[in-house]
DNA sequence: GTTGACTTTATAGCAGCTGCAAGGTCTATG
DNA sequence: CATAGACCTTGCAGCTGCTATAAAGTCAAC
């Protein structure tokens, strides 16, 4: 009596016909009777137990083989194993999405700043709040060279990244430090590259803070126009009677959506911060 | 000048060979250059930046077609939507890990316990601290029927779960109910299954508590000597001069590491809640 | 006896790689 | 100049846990 055919029990399970095929092929469960004649499937509804076994070590992330070999010789202290393994694995996974999670408002407020953004060249003051950066020197001056050596930086940035356990996904916001005294002498020499990340989710030692200031800020659209813009941005702090406070930040803005498939697209905010006095 | 080979893109990148042939093949990225003679590939460095975008956009977890048709012909917009899909999935990922997060911990504790149990049939009184379940009323008493009955009812039980979307690995911990006022009269008539879930997880409208109390309990191996040892137990309580405060719950311990492959094994903690007077 | 729902096996495909084999090429050293 | 060893090329097989399809056989109901 009662036996149930595949299809039943697939249903009853809520897994498909093809999955029990395969399990049966896999050695994970076979069905407690084959139709003589016709070759049929035949479930015992209890095999549903062992069913629900191997969903649960499926959703501890074994495999298929894994599981038939557990099921066919059970270890009670491997599971054991399998299972704090899982939960290291799943507390990683957890820190993991919500770093990513930070990353994309990051990113939705920064298309967002993009697409507010005034056009290349314009300069604004603008109020910018207490940011976190991870700051790395790579020992070369970055402004002797030019894309091609800045991209090499770049790289050795991202390594350091994920050296320090941090998600790629802060990369997209790079940018690069001039020190104020630097900048006072006109004198383009900079060997700091870094990345903006969150206070909360990374650990102090590994990051600086800049405060929170008013910046004078000026678009722009290239590379190339970085030197004669921040020149510009001088000129225009003295016209104004500002007082530069801090180091120049040279920030790329929405580094992701401009894709330009043979090179870096780009658009800056030069910043440095200002005091009115 | 200084392009890069194939090998020593991919170090630079940190990612094989093998991937950057298949992105070039799928229409990804494709080197700048080619050797005349040989076929090499020759990347120029700036491309790191589209490694970039392709890495970012994998992370938000589009697949390499939908990545190469934005390479292609990029819609802000477009990303954008594919931002605001990917932060509620990761959301939605979150809560599920953190639902197997704690789904973990419980197994692992119910495997513990399942080590130090007493051996079948033994009688002790525990504190058992305040517990949540989810429970269904199946319309069926299930005592009148045996196992295979049990089984259906527990699919309904699971399918029950799933459509309120609690994750399935809960189910490992379930049991039954005997309100006190049947247990009193011998009367073995039950419709309640339930599963023991977390408070901080589960919205409190579809959970019952249970309180905290000292219960008297036996084990129990088999699913055919509940009503016997039941009824041991409750012969007991009253030797004991105990009155039973509540109603008599049948908790099966350690369902998953028990593994027989014609049906589930059973382990089973039969208790009632009981005070000394 | 026919319809339509079911079952069987076998095979191919998915995604995003990895690994291997067979063959050609580059560069440094003897 | 020869040769070794590192590198490159293409092409194909394999991985996991399915899903989909085809061709053929079976069952239950009318």
């Amino acid at each position: 009596m009662g036996y149930l055919s595949i299809g039943e029990m697939a249903k009853l399970n809520g897994l498909s016909e093809q999955s029990l095929r395969l399990y049966d092929r896999m050695g994970l469960i076979s069905p407690t009777h084959r139709g003589e004649e016709n070759g049929y499937r035949y479930y015992d509804i209890r095999q549903s137990a062992v069913l629900d076994i191997i969903q649960y070590m499926k959703s501890l992330g074994m495999s298929l083989k894994e599981i038939s070999v557990q099921l066919r010789d059970p270890d009670i202290n491997y599971i054991e194993t399998v299972l704090r393994r899982r939960q290291e694995q799943v507390d990683g996974e957890i820190k993991n999405l919500k770093f990513q999670r930070r990353a994309i408002e990051r990113t939705i407020e920064s298309i967002e700043h993009y697409r507010t953004a005034p056009p290349d060249g314009t300069i604004v003051l603008e109020y910018i709040g207490r940011r976190q950066m991870y700051l790395i020197d790579c020992g070369i001056n970055f402004y002797d060279y030019d894309m091609d050596e800045y991209e090499r930086l770049l790289r050795e940035l991202k390594d350091s990244l994920s050296a320090d356990q941090l998600p790629q996904i802060y990369f997209c916001n790079a940018g690069t430090v001039l020190r104020q005294e630097n900048l006072a002498q006109r004198r383009f020499y900079s060997t700091e590259l870094f990345v903006f990340v969150d206070r909360e989710f990374v650990s102090a030692d590994l990051t600086t803070p800049i405060p929170a200031s008013n910046y004078l800020c000026i678009y722009c659209d290239s590379f190339y126009k970085e030197k004669e813009y921040a020149e510009r941005l001088l000129q225009e702090a003295e016209k104004r009677g500002y007082r530069v406070t801090g180091d120049y930040l040279c920030e790329s803005i929405s580094d992701i959506p401009m894709v330009d498939t043979t090179a870096r697209g780009m658009f800056l905010r030069l910043q440095i911060p200002v005091s009115f006095a």
